[in-house]
DNA sequence: TGATTGTAATTGCACAAGCAATTATTGGCG
DNA sequence: CGCCAATAATTGCTTGTGCAATTACAATCA
């Protein structure tokens, strides 16, 4: 109980932060950055709709709208997909990618600064072990 | 990096769980639920809107209006502050007190089954011995 | 083939959250 | 004392989010 109190508030408190953060550096909101690491991180840098909802920490309607403004920032683009013709493909620009490429190392910054400086490498070991278990037996993968 | 991945879309996809059952079960959201077990956990049951906000996940502004809710539902009330006349307390009120008690257990075997059951005590520990590091490195008390 | 059921994505709507500006009050300093 | 900066809380405005309904298409099965 402890521990999942203080896993929320360090959570919400660092993203909060790291939101600001990209924002104000990059304009970018942290979320249009996990929908370019998630699109970067395939093999032809496009996703499904669907599976994009799924990895990123957002709804349905949330990823549409999403996808909709950076769409319009030129970060990605929507293709159908021939094969299902109710499906759309997210597929990140070029743009996107240089943009992804340019934010990814100060992001990781961020994250070390302020979460992984913190840790020596037993925690970090002991937390994602601990994390998988949770994960796994909430069906999240 | 991988650990705080896992770490935001454990947190994210639980506390979307968590917040969704205690809407549906007792039409409160995490937030107010939040509030409530902050007010209770001080001796007279109150709080300056300040120190509150800061001890939840939430800016001032969103507190204010979160408090405005809560009082028209009778879970706490405003009180002046009479040493500081710009200041309010926000107090809770006996209803929100019941329903505290009523909703508290109810959260507690929401969190007992999504987390705490998936991870034995040597986690436990390590995860909160981790936890409080980065909240110190982080000023989060 | 045609009807029914299921699924992908989007849209209408309502609400919650944050930032910036505002109001009310306090405290310091000449 | 009177002015000015700082602080507590609120409010106006904008944006992001989710739910429920909708649209478009697919798949199954008689």
């Amino acid at each position: 109980m402890a521990a999942w109190e203080a896993m929320i508030r360090t959570v919400a408190a660092l993203l909060k932060k790291f939101d600001r953060e990209l924002l104000e550096s990059h304009g970018l909101s942290l979320s249009s950055f996990d929908v370019l690491m998630q699109l970067t991180n395939t093999p032809d840098g496009r996703l499904r709709m669907q599976n994009l909802a799924d990895s990123v920490v957002l709804s349905r309607s949330g990823l549409t709208r999403l996808i909709d403004r950076m769409e319009v920032a030129g970060l990605v683009r929507r293709e159908p997909f021939p094969e299902d013709r109710r499906g759309y493909h997210a597929v990140i620009t070029d743009e996107g990618r240089q943009l992804y490429l340019r934010v990814r190392p100060v992001e990781m910054r961020a994250i070390q600064e302020h979460f992984g400086r913190h840790l020596d490498y037993s925690d970090l070991l002991g937390l994602s072990a601990a994390l998988r278990k949770v994960m796994a037996g909430n069906d999240l993968g």
